[in-house]
DNA sequence: ATGATTATATTTGTCCTACAACCCTACAAC
DNA sequence: GTTGTAGGGTTGTAGGACAAATATAATCAT
């Protein structure tokens, strides 16, 4: 049954519509309202301290129920984007009242994203090796070692081999002690990896593997022998040139300038 | 206008705001319900494969609304964390498919917390400043100094003050060129600020302004000098001690042992 | 007995209605 | 001018109904 019919938008503009069908046309229904209001938002439409339309004007204007705008109102609020009053409305929320971070997954499939991405990886993942070779436990370090065998061991470097490798990663943001650095690597991670897997992957690397794990044996060196700033520089060596292989250029003024990088 | 004027009850938008976040005793009912979910979710409760409770079972077990629990569900789902399969049921999701990062508010209200999320910080925004001293425009450099003017300015440390130490810090952020670490460095402040307002602020600061402020100067003193890791030194430098002012203490391990930190 | 097919039950997705709680404005009363 | 009150509008919650998709059980053909 339908009396969806909208003929008068009520609160939102047309092209919204025709964005909701670009979108997605598979995702849940409530993701995609939510979609369109947050871009709403983000563009600008919509400024903090507006109050979004009713949730009857929405649902009408979209053609549909009360409920999945609800729902997309939720997720909304869950990000801190807007607040709900009950008997006043929605509200869009000032960008420094946020309580989470999304990465725009369309930002991600340009090679300019990939790069700002790179650079923040190599700062953050350069750091914590940094501090991971002062703070390791006996723990961590076999956790570490463990996970450079994988990677070079019985898979290859089929599927199993870039699990492994990320599990290398992460078990040096955990080195550090700080759950916080080990949170925000592992998410940026996991988004490179998903871009990756997205877009090309597995085209040319063959080969590369040994160089790859050449690189981790690096790293892995320097933590053991202590010396954090030859850990720290081995890791944004290794980030960059992972960077490199397929595609993404970082601005090499990459501080490895100083010293350190030569030692091994 | 507002020099002296708010003795008390005149100036009551500002106290307002702390207030009605801080005697709200009930956040929205589906909230706490995508909170216990969540929390079963981290607490490993529910691993990930696993199904959760239906909606109606959900609903019943806890006494409330289908439509509650479902509204409860989007926000999970916003987040990468469950996915619902209709006619199936709704499944945790592996880690690596969550998209997005949200901060435990009450990790943050004990002092480890925060001494986790100042190292965080001193990290990003000193990279942040190594960065932005070399790719600065002028127009960066510009509405940097502007913020310190600010700082400085009419209002001294009251509110308006904070929120310009705040511009500065967002500033340097922005003048890195990349999207990723302005929005990291603006999410982490504001979550550290944000925390500072709910407990303790303004306690004793004073006439620690001016101290403040001389930081927030030999940070642009390096930048507008073009020494990339004396930036980076004075900003690990003023956020050590920004912290060290609010009782936060960072293992001081903290690279600055190389050399640049005496400069000015 | 086994494999394929069809029912059947379960579960999420969407819609609807209704009412409670609350906000805001306007207006009346003091 | 201040306070109290009434009304309309908006969000919050409840509950029921059905559609759509899935999983499980039963049935049938081979």
């Amino acid at each position: 049954m339908s009396g969806k019919r909208n003929q008068r938008g009520v609160g939102l503009t047309d092209d919204m519509k025709q964005l909701s069908q670009k979108l997605a046309p598979t995702q849940p229904l409530p993701s995609r309202v939510a979609s369109i209001l947050s871009q709403e938002i983000s563009s600008g439409r919509l400024k903090p301290g507006d109050r979004l339309p009713t949730e009857h004007q929405i649902a009408e204007s979209l053609g549909i129920s009360r409920n999945v705008v609800r729902e997309a109102i939720a997720q909304l609020r869950a990000d801190g984007l807007v607040r709900a009053r009950q008997g006043a409305g929605a509200f869009v929320m000032e960008p420094e009242e946020r309580l989470a971070i999304r990465l725009d997954p369309t930002d991600l499939e340009n090679i300019e994203g990939m790069e700002g991405l790179f650079e923040l990886r190599a700062l953050l993942e350069g750091e914590a090796a940094r501090l991971a070779t002062m703070r390791r436990t006996d723990d961590d370090l076999a956790e570490i070692s463990a996970a450079l065998e994988d990677m070079r061991g019985d898979e290859k470097w089929s599927e199993g081999s870039i699990e492994a490798d990320l599990v290398f990663h992460r078990a040096i943001a955990k080195a550090t002690g700080n759950s916080y650095i080990h949170t925000f690597v592992c998410f940026i991670c996991d988004q490179i990896r998903r871009s990756i897997h997205m877009a090309r992957y597995a085209n040319q690397i063959e080969q590369l593997v040994e160089v790859n794990v050449g690189e981790h044996v690096v790293i892995l060196d320097a933590l053991k022998a202590g010396d954090p700033e030859a850990a720290r520089a081995a890791m944004v060596h290794h980030i960059t040139e992972a960077g490199r292989r397929i595609g993404v250029i970082l601005r090499n003024e990459q501080n490895n300038s100083q010293q350190g990088i030569a030692a091994s």
